[in-house]
RNA sequence: CGCGGGGUGGAGCAGCUUGGUAGCUCGCCGGGCUCAUAACCCGGAGGUCGCAGGUUCAAAUCCUGCCCCCGCAA
């Protein structure tokens, strides 16, 4: 079929790759536009640009899409059998999901109707799901609320985090959204309305999440780490300043410490503190300025002591 | 020209303000103790202090330019 790609982030780009692979054509590919990004301010490309132009796929940028004549009417003329959203970042209006003979699907990364919004895979491991998964559905003018095709289910694995989880999901998300797209043109797929019932909504990821309490219990604190681990990273206070923790592991302990003191310092394990309920060895944190580093090394680049804070 | 912080043996840090012997906790190598050890004791190797210039009798330290990294903000 000859496919309209609209997509922005890393994750899109699982799913551009697999129908560039596939029998289906690529026609061109729309994206956010290039904004000034990162240090120094410089404008980068979106990583679903910089794979369209790779393979010489014209791309779009439009600032607007809601009322965009010239916009819309360049869609027709490319004439698409369908388009396929995948994390592109804005709403598309219904002028332009209907345009495709075969409308406009979307690859979501949940359990629909669980986690509709914008960040499921985060708040699906802040919320100590065991599992989560993929689904292809269609897109209707209500936020992923469209008729679904078919979905995949993954396990949220103990060693899972933000950065494996979005690979297997995106990797899974891929595959899927080719076989569906086989199965739409053969005709040989149904959709299926969600239990609008039970619908829950992932809402966007804000930085003051990332701040740790310790007084709650050490497996949501350890959630919290894994899911927030690309951005904005939990982070505590440690000696008047912002210290991030990357990556850590729930353990038994027995102590009369308060939430947030640091009750063990180990050469060998690391840095246990405790939580509201059992204790937390950090095994991965960031200091200011610094790249991240082990436990080990913090106790001995900083001097940490037993009995030392976390804020 | 968005704001700020860094680059010091293999790792993580201190030293820089107030120029003058390269420091700390580890790791590594050798030896010792030990039934044994990741524990302990003794000894040792390993650094053009990011790169290039400048100031100075003397620069990790002060000045200038460049490279790389980190956080914030978007």
């Amino acid at each position: 079929m000859r496919v309209l790609f609209w997509g922005t982030p890393e994750f899109a780009v699982y799913s551009l790759k697999a129908l560039l692979n596939s029998n289906h054509q690529v026609i061109a590919v729309v994206t956010q536009p290039d904004k000034p990004k990162g240090r120094g301010k410089k404008v980068l490309p979106t990583p679903v640009k910089e794979e369209a132009l790779k393979h010489n796929i014209p791309v779009y940028q439009p600032e607007k899409l809601k009322g965009n004549e010239e916009f819309i009417n360049l869609i027709k003329d490319l004439n698409p059998d369908i388009s396929v959203v995948v994390a592109y970042g804005k709403i598309l209006p219904e002028e332009i999901i209907n345009i495709p003979k075969y409308k406009t699907i979307n690859v979501h990364a949940s359990l629909l109707p669980l986690y509709r919004g914008a960040a499921p895979i985060q708040r699906a491991i802040m919320d100590g799901m065991d599992k989560t998964g993929v689904c292809i559905m269609e897109i209707v003018k209500e936020l992923d609320a469209g008729d679904v095709y078919e979905c995949r289910e993954i396990n949220i694995e103990e060693s899972d985090d933000i950065i494996s989880l979005h690979e297997k999901l995106a990797t899974v998300g891929a595959n899927l959204l080719i076989e569906v797209l086989d199965k739409i043109e053969k005709n040989e797929i149904s959709k299926t309305p969600q239990d609008h019932s039970k619908s829950t909504y992932a809402k966007p990821i804000e930085k003051s999440e990332g701040k740790i309490d310790w007084s709650k219990p050490a497996k949501d604190i350890f959630n919290q780490i894994r899911a927030l681990k690309i951005w904005p990273k939990a982070y505590t206070t440690f000696r008047e300043e912002e210290v991030k923790i990357l990556d850590s592991k729930v353990i038994e302990c027995n102590t009369d410490a308060k939430p947030g003191e640091i009750v063990k310092v180990d050469d060998k394990l690391g840095i246990v503190v405790t939580t509201g309920d059992k204790c937390l060895l950090i095994k991965l944190l960031q200091f200011p300025n610094g790249k991240p580093i082990t436990s080990q090394d913090a106790i001995r680049g900083y001097k940490i002591k037993v009995g030392e804070k976390f804020e």
